[in-house]
RNA sequence: GUGGCUAUAGCUCAGUUGGUUAGAGCACUAGAUUGUGAUUCUAGGGGUCGCGGGUUCGAGUCCCGUUAGCCACCCCA
């Protein structure tokens, strides 16, 4: 016998974890529709030369990759940014800029597992191509801010900042040239101590001095508006760090005409984000009951997404949403739903002799958009019962020979223990109309 | 990829300084109840103790390797 077994960092899905998923996928769906953005597709493997070389030596030694039967050197993509950089590529002139897409799809890198981290993962990207307008930016929080309220999240936190901040306070240090240490330590700032980072700096060769002021820069927080004016002395003498700072400005303003709750997007000037393609803005997302978990929702803006594949200069803004850290989260936090099945109707297999009415009946409820599960076989209806309890049904229909004798049907609430007696007659629309009226009043969970 | 911790029934876990036939709760199956699912009672099924090797008269227990999970580094969703 063959063990059955899983690779590492690969998992299945068991019905429960893949309807909270399909439901988040779906609201995600619906929330970037509802911004004009349209969906993509792109294989899963690429060229290796397309996908290597294109983040950090990292990204390279994390990349799956393979010969084909036709000795193609093959990747399996890391990210869904790359295979759309080469998508515009290919693609720009017949679709025109600006471009807005979403894209979900899974993702896969070959390095250690951890809480939340896996080897095959679901990104949901969305990006606006093709211009530099701060519009663009805005919108791309405004999403992830949407997004993360149709999910039911009651609190999180959207973090933003801007390269050209960043950039700004480093040239005004005289550590431009450093950005990327300075960048990749300050980004631990959530996970380590401010001692600690501020050693490490020290550790890259920085001065005390300035790390201290690096630190002090990172550590500011409060309104956005406080934020901003206590950073902005810091970039007086920089023209880029002024452009950010004015940037992130327009953006809380933006949010704020949009309706945005205050307290929910935040500047945060210790937010770098480690891929070295950001140039202007950059955002993460928390949950306020589970930072430590990272972050669920990220992304930024770049100057140019497809320059090693076109000529053409292609700016852009986006985020992606990490679906299945989400998951993890949402689990950690009791927020899942245990139901086990799609069906809202669980019709009883009574009465061998009535099948046709069962099949009439279920037909009949399908139609009018109830999902029912009728069980296969005439089994004892107190064991049919309770696989429908077990599977989490909602409301189940029981009709014996008594009930069809009578014109009557038993209506049972499977979570509140109740039953309701309908009467049709026979006649199925009213059978239906009923069983809808009484679903809809039943409380949805949140997710 | 490096280091640390862990692995016993479907799930959560007991299992003494190494000692005979590895247990509990929940879950599952059947019955009490040939028409009613969170209660009760009765009976039952289910374990190569992650996998492989070693030490020993004897290993779930000790040692080595390996696989997987968790944690830290690294990086990131």
């Amino acid at each position: 016998m063959i063990e059955p077994r899983t690779l590492k960092g690969f998992r299945d899905h068991l019905p429960a974890q893949a309807l909270a998923r399909e439901k988040i996928l779906d609201i995600a769906r619906r929330v970037y529709r509802s911004y004009g953005f349209a969906p993509i597709d792109t294989p899963a493997l690429e060229y290796l030369e397309i996908l290597t070389g294109k983040g950090s030596e990292e990204t390279d030694k994390q990349l799956y990759r393979f010969t084909d039967h036709g000795g193609r050197e093959v990747g399996m993509r890391f990210d869904l940014t790359v295979p759309f950089a080469r998508f515009c590529a290919q693609h720009i002139a017949t679709l025109g800029t600006p471009f807005k897409r979403y894209h979900m799809a899974p993702v896969w890198r070959g390095e250690n597992t951890q809480r939340g981290r896996y080897r095959e993962f679901m990104q949901c990207d969305f990006d606006t191509i093709g211009t530099t307008s701060p519009v663009a930016d805005l919108e791309t929080v405004l999403v992830v801010h949407d997004l993360l309220t149709a999910i039911g999240i009651e609190r999180f936190t959207i973090r933003i900042n801007d390269r050209r901040l960043l950039g700004g306070v480093l040239e005004s240090l005289g550590l431009a040239d450093r950005s990327t240490d300075v960048l990749r330590s300050l980004d631990k700032l959530g996970k380590a101590s401010p001692a600690a980072v501020a050693a490490e700096l020290v550790g890259h060769g920085i001065a005390a001095a300035a790390a201290d002021r690096l630190l002090a820069m990172a550590s500011l927080s409060g309104p956005p508006g406080d934020v901003l004016t206590a950073v902005e002395p810091l970039v007086v003498d920089s023209e880029s760090g002024q452009a950010g700072l004015a940037a992130l400005r327009t953006l809380i303003d933006g949010t704020r005409q949009a309706g945005v709750a205050e307290g929910t997007v935040v500047v945060d000037p210790s937010i770098a984000r480690g891929l070295d393609y950001y140039t202007g803005i950059v955002l993460e997302s928390f949950l306020d009951d589970l930072p430590t978990l990272g972050s669920i929702c990220s992304g930024g803006r770049y100057d140019n997404l497809a320059g090693l594949y076109t000529k053409q200069q292609l700016p852009g803004v986006g985020a992606s949403l990490g679906i299945d850290r989400l998951l993890a989260g949402l689990e950690e936090l009791g927020r899942l739903d245990a139901t086990e099945t799609p069906a809202e109707m669980f019709l009883v297999f009574f009465d061998e002799a009535h099948l046709a009415d069962y099949l009439r009946i279920a037909a009949g409820l399908r139609a009018a958009g109830i999902a029912v599960e009728f069980f296969p076989e005439p089994r004892r209806v107190g064991q049919q019962l309770k696989v429908a309890a077990k599977k989490g049904v909602p409301a189940a229909l029981v009709i014996g020979s008594d009930e069809f004798a009578a014109g009557t049907a038993q209506f049972k609430n499977m979570a509140a223990q109740t039953s309701t007696t309908i009467d049709w007659h026979g006649d199925l629309h009213v059978l239906v109309d009923a069983v809808h009226s009484l679903l809809v009043t039943r409380n949805h969970p949140p997710v």
